[in-house]
DNA sequence: TAACCGTGGGT
DNA sequence: TACCCAAGGTT
């Protein structure tokens, strides 16, 4: 079958041999992941621990491995099994989630943990009956049930639909591709070993096939790749344009007590930064012109600006005039409480908040070295 | 369907 | 600097 000029690869007449292709490259060049069971372990009969494969899933979504490192840890000690986090307050786990973003994923977590210990302590080992499940869409549901439950579920992700589209050259813009890369991937999904496939994928969409600049050279798909020598890979996948992210302004307010002890208060449950604590602060205001002064403070104080931060949120920017003000006694608005300066760090506040501190207080925020708390004064 | 929902690192 | 985008889910 010579074809004329190009040298368009038909791979798709070969599924099985793309899948043995990358679970060799995988089985040498595998990322060693704190809650990954290595493919050495698993032909040894080891078998990953659900709750651990779950709690990862949750962590890793839209957020980088390394970010989640230091959270999966942590959350692995302070509540080892499902039956521990169900057990836990749900302000525990806020403040334990601080820092990493997407708080309707702690929520959903502890509800999920709340649904499964209920069950019985055992997860489901489907991906419909997981599907079910808070927190866990089609992404999730089937990852957990290839990775945990060795079922051939088709693993789609950010990483794999950039892999997809190079190998199969789809020049259909995302999201719009993701039907039809879904039907390309289901014909790759091998019936042994569908966790390592599909955390073969991810590895090499995180390592090799990158969205930038690409090792092509080291790649183990590079025979069965249709795109490879015949446009820059970099131009895929084609994405559907986004929408412009507006500015928004506003003001916090950081007021401080005789001991050092700062106001807080909690924010509703639902929507941003739901159920996270923050300092009083304005509405955010999609309004750029004038200025925001003092007297939108929770109460008479003596404000003084002490300075403004800058944050980007997924769909907004936002700058906030940081606002301080030392006031006497313990008196304070309803609904607010006061933390004390050494237990800033434990409470459950999103990085915007900690910047507005920080720009008033500088390091009031920071943990305390473990010597340092010790130390008698 | 499309808007909403955080943060940090890479380029 | 500005932009990209990461093991997405919910409403």
């Amino acid at each position: 079958m010579a074809s004329a000029g190009t040298s368009r690869k038909s791979n798709d007449a070969k599924p099985a041999t793309i899948a043995q292709h990358l679970l060799a490259w995988y089985d040498d060049n595998h990322r060693e992941l704190p809650w990954r069971t290595a493919p050495r372990d698993l032909a040894a009969g080891v078998r990953p621990d659900p709750y651990r494969v779950w709690l990862s899933e949750i962590m890793l979504q839209q957020t980088t491995v390394e970010a989640v490192k230091p959270y999966f840890r942590a959350f692995l000690e302070k509540w080892p099994t499902v039956e521990a986090l169900a057990n836990a307050e749900n302000e525990e786990v806020m403040k334990a989630w601080a820092g990493l973003g997407y708080y309707s994923r702690a929520r959903n977590l502890k509800a999920c943990a709340n649904a499964v210990a209920q069950a019985g302590g055992s997860f489901p080992d489907t991906e419909s009956g997981l599907r079910a499940l808070p927190g866990i869409g089609p992404y999730t549901a089937a990852a957990i049930a290839a990775i945990a439950f060795d079922q051939p579920a088709a693993v789609m992700d950010g990483n794999v639909e950039r892999v997809m589209t190079r190998l199969y050259m789809i020049d259909t813009p995302l999201p719009e591709a993701k039907a039809e890369i879904r039907s390309l991937l289901e014909t790759l999904v091998p019936q042994k070993r569908p966790g390592d496939f599909a955390q073969a994928m991810m590895d090499l969409g995180a390592t090799i096939c990158t969205p930038r600049r690409p090792r092509c050279m080291l790649c183990p798909l590079r025979d069965d790749c249709q795109v490879l020598g015949q446009a820059d890979p970099e131009f895929y996948p084609v994405r559907a344009p986004k929408a412009e992210k507006p500015s928004r302004r506003g003001a916090a307010f950081v007021a401080v007590r005789d001991d050092g002890a700062i106001l807080l208060r909690k924010r509703p449950e639902k929507g941003l930064l739901g159920g996270m604590t923050e300092v009083p602060t304005t509405g955010w205001t999609a309004r750029v012109d004038g200025l925001t002064t003092a007297d939108a403070a929770p109460f008479p104080a003596d404000w003084q600006m002490a300075g403004s931060i800058s944050h980007v949120f997924t769909h907004f920017s936002l700058e906030l005039q940081v606002f301080r003000a030392t006031v006497s006694g313990d008196s304070g608005p309803s609904g607010h409480f006061w933390a004390a300066a050494d237990a800033l760090h434990g409470e459950a506040l999103p990085t915007v908040m900690k910047k507005a501190i920080e720009a008033a207080i500088p390091g009031a925020t920071r943990k305390p070295h473990s010597n340092s708390q010790k130390r008698p004064r």
